[in-house]
DNA sequence: TATATCCTCCCATAAAACCGGAATTATCGA
DNA sequence: TCGATAATTCCGGTTTTATGGGAGGATATA
């Protein structure tokens, strides 16, 4: 089960433009992945600042990496996804009864 | 249809811990709602903190609010939580076959 | 070894976020 | 109108983030 830390890193991880597109250049790309150099060839940003939004994403876990050669593919982590929107719909109004509360079987 | 901008805004809205956790005190309230000042006594925040953060919270959408005489009732707006989700969610491995999209019909 | 490619780390700069005390606005009751 | 309560806005200082140029590490090939 994810904490409030965990869910607000993750959050704020996918609170900037740049990386937002990024994540989601990811997730269409799918288990496949994409190369760092295929990354920023689509998003038109400096290496370096590719490099540091990446970082930020591989910390918090949403994003992985895996060496081929000099390439690193990197992939979206779809589990962590998973974790992290339940997180946000979860206790839905607990104090209460809510007509929009679908999560629960 | 939602736009990578606006739901990084809203996304960098939910990334700051204060704030998550503020938002995730008005889901569990559910359509109630909790006025400014019970949402200050829950997170024991400075009250001009809580007011810049709501403040932030509202101008995304993800909070509305509504005056009952002095005092003003927060609520969680679910629906743009909902979109916000299904934009997460959206074109996952549009460019692979993945078996982990169950979101399409 | 020499060389080329891919990517990250170090560094600096500019911009934005965060926080809270004090003052201000809004509303209600006497 | 006066006072009390509720909440926001103003103002500032401090911290954090975003960005990218350039140096350098890792890897492959000849």
């Amino acid at each position: 089960m994810m904490n409030t830390p965990d869910a607000a890193a993750k959050l704020e991880a996918l609170g900037n433009p740049t990386r937002l597109s990024l994540y989601r250049l990811l997730v269409r790309a799918g288990h496949g992945g994409l190369s760092v150099g295929q990354c920023q060839q689509r998003l038109e940003i400096a290496a370096s600042t590719l490099s540091h939004h990446l970082k930020t994403l591989i910390i918090v876990g949403l994003v992985s990496q895996e060496r081929d050669g000099t390439t690193l593919i990197c992939r979206a982590n779809f589990d962590r996804m998973n974790e992290l929107v339940a997180f946000l719909v979860a206790e839905c109004c607990a104090d209460s009864n809510c007509a929009s509360d679908q999560s629960a079987a």
